[in-house]
DNA sequence: CACGCATTGTTACAGTATAACATAACACAA
DNA sequence: TTGTGTTATGTTATACTGTAACAATGCGTG
């Protein structure tokens, strides 16, 4: 495996240690599929995957908990705007991961994932405000079409 | 049926035969159902509740392609946050459909539709450029708690 | 009327996600 | 260590969401 991506497990590891987190077996290799893909995958996509990898079939059950896990772990979000999941693009360097902001190319798929522009988060603070909600935002995403794409 | 909803049904009318398009009895039927509920519907909420009114089966394809076609037409919005479609808030009020914010409730699924404000459109234009990407932003979801879910 | 095109009908299926209950692994205290 | 409660995983079944493919119908235009 590229050492890069073990560089990414180890910090996964260390973040979940540190907060009392179970980075379980079945966790590990659902992130590992996801960081080496490094572009969103579908829960089923990630299921193909894993029965290639590991020469065993995985029931969906199985995928959606480890996503469910690392979703709330932040070190995978799940895209709406496509439906896919994705592994967190920050999570070697940021310690307390923040709002994102997502690029997502409706032609290839390709994301970049970026912090939430301090400018545009106070903006729609003060739009919700407007009418009393009070912003949740897990993260933001914005259809685009990618460099490569265009 | 209520009057403002004759209304904005008369709007969309019009506004399709100015464009060349057909706002077929199937489509307004869809329309009305999304228009009366205010608030997100599922698909197949929307086959249900025509099941209902018309005491008629109705086909998910059919449902599917109404929405399509409402979606084109700027006359529906599918939220990818809670998988819902939801009729446009501003039918009656804006002639060329801009950029739309959503701020979702993620307790009790209330949506509030608004512009986008022009400054977050310019930091967004700007971020995208970073990454050579061009935006296509059909809408901004941001979740969010209502007043009356606080 | 005849033709072309858009719409709708119909069937079948692919893809996405969760409920409910059983079993196994683990943490921790007695 | 052994019991005990908690968390994680296994297993089956099922609900929910969305589309492919082809047939039939309607509609406007020459
Ligand atoms: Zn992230
Ligand atoms: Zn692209
Ligand atoms: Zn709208
Ligand atoms: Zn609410």
């Amino acid at each position: 495996m590229d050492q890069r991506f073990q560089n990414l497990l180890a910090t996964a590891q260390d973040k979940c240690d540190g907060n009392g987190l179970r980075l379980t077996q079945k966790r590990k290799q659902v992130l590992n599929i996801l960081i080496e893909a490094s572009s969103p995958l579908s829960a089923y996509e990630i299921k193909d995957l894993y029965a290639k990898q590991h020469n065993e079939n995985i029931k969906p059950m199985t995928i959606y908990r480890a996503l469910e896990f690392l979703v709330e772990a932040n070190l995978v979000h799940k895209l709406n705007l496509n439906n896919k999941y994705i592994g967190c693009a920050r999570a070697k360097c940021c310690e307390h991961h923040g709002y994102s902001q997502f690029l997502i190319c409706v032609r290839c798929g390709n994301v970049e994932e970026t912090n939430v522009d301090p400018v545009i988060y106070e903006h729609l603070v003060q739009q919700a405000q407007a009418y009393q909600c009070e912003i949740v935002m897990p993260h933001l995403e914005v259809a685009c079409i990618c460099v490569r794409c265009k």
